[in-house]
DNA sequence: TTGTGCGGAATGAACGTTCATTCCGTTCTG
DNA sequence: CAGAACGGAATGAACGTTCATTCCGCACAA
């Protein structure tokens, strides 16, 4: 597809995104999507082949944006430790302070209409993640867990983390989530 | 209202929670669940006032599962260590010994039509549960840490492994299993 | 025992609405 | 002026819900 005007694309992104938080994929039609973007209902459709690829597109955007922060000012140095709190506490950050993405994915990660080419699209940008993982194992610093344990143990927490703050209006402040990492790292490394 | 033939109703909910989960909330016409159940389109109106709150009922009615299956022969005996994962392991071999109901809960958790009413009411459920936390704390064998800070370090683990489980038909092993259990203890405990 | 009447449960065709998508006249751009 | 981009009314399919009607099982009379 020829690149169109990009903003306009954006900003239709954007609404559905929006929209789609506040009032869910029956509560978002085209034109309600097409209104708060400022756009004809039809030009909705020179940009997005329908309404469910729309969707997926916004899926695998996001998906991209939070691989994005939770990878900010990484360096592969320093102990293994310090490794993963940087990235353990990015991601909970990023999902605090955007909690609407965050609600996204987790909305829609496993709705039905989700294709599974969509899944294995942001697997792999998740790639730089999965290395350190088996690293880290490799090294002794993590306990030798199947690979799905591990991620279950760290990442699990952070989404029951970030869902609570956002839903009960608890104030996840620096130290909480600093503890909550800490103890992250008790679950998959050697006692000391 | 007066109790209609019971095992009529019970038999939408099942068929809507297993369509809901093939097909999605979009998916599912209240004529196919009708089908499903073998039962007239209208019949449903006769059980429930609408399609919402047909699912807001599957909903709790799913929740009151689980937690009873949490609470499955669980006493209020032996160390806070072996308790927990009594309960933690009750709740993982439920959620993927019942895929069907664990994935309908999940994905409609935080689903915009989902009332409070219906979050609140499962909440005085886990009361028991909120108690044992309580009391671990008081007991100095878990951190002294928010409550909402342990659910989520045990309780997004379970989702999380859970998930994989179900989605990459990984095997959890019983060996699997217990030493997740370790580790989630792992995080939420004083190191030994 | 058989026949009749009755109340409420069940039914599914029909209705009105909503929505994704299309179509075409208009506007913008180069 | 040509061609692309745009807008939004029109379209037709699909859906939730309603309601006039049928069905069913029981009570009771004869």
């Amino acid at each position: 597809m020829v690149e169109l005007k990009q903003d306009k694309k954006t900003v239709i992104l954007e609404s559905t995104l929006l929209l789609l938080r506040e009032h869910g994929f029956h509560g978002t039609p085209i034109s309600l999507i097409a209104q708060h973007a400022g756009v004809g209902a039809g030009t909705i459709y020179r940009y997005f082949e329908n309404k469910e690829k729309l969707i997926n597109e916004l899926f695998t955007e996001i998906k991209k944006r939070v691989i994005k922060a939770m990878l900010k000012d990484y360096r592969e140095e320093g102990t293994y430790k310090e490794r993963f709190k940087h990235l353990w506490t990015n991601l909970v950050e990023y999902c605090i302070n955007h909690p609407i993405e965050f609600h996204f994915v987790e909305q829609y990660r496993y709705a039905p209409f989700m294709k599974n080419a969509t899944r294995e699209e942001t697997f792999i940008i998740l790639a730089p993640i999965m290395q350190f993982f088996i690293e880290s194992k490799r090294a002794k610093a993590m306990k030798d867990f199947p690979l799905y344990t591990l991620i279950a143990l760290l990442y699990g927490p952070i989404v029951s983390l970030a869902k609570l703050h956002i839903d009960s209006n608890q104030t996840l402040t620096k130290e909480r989530i600093d503890q909550a990492a800490e103890a992250c790292w008790d679950a998959v490394s050697f006692k000391e």
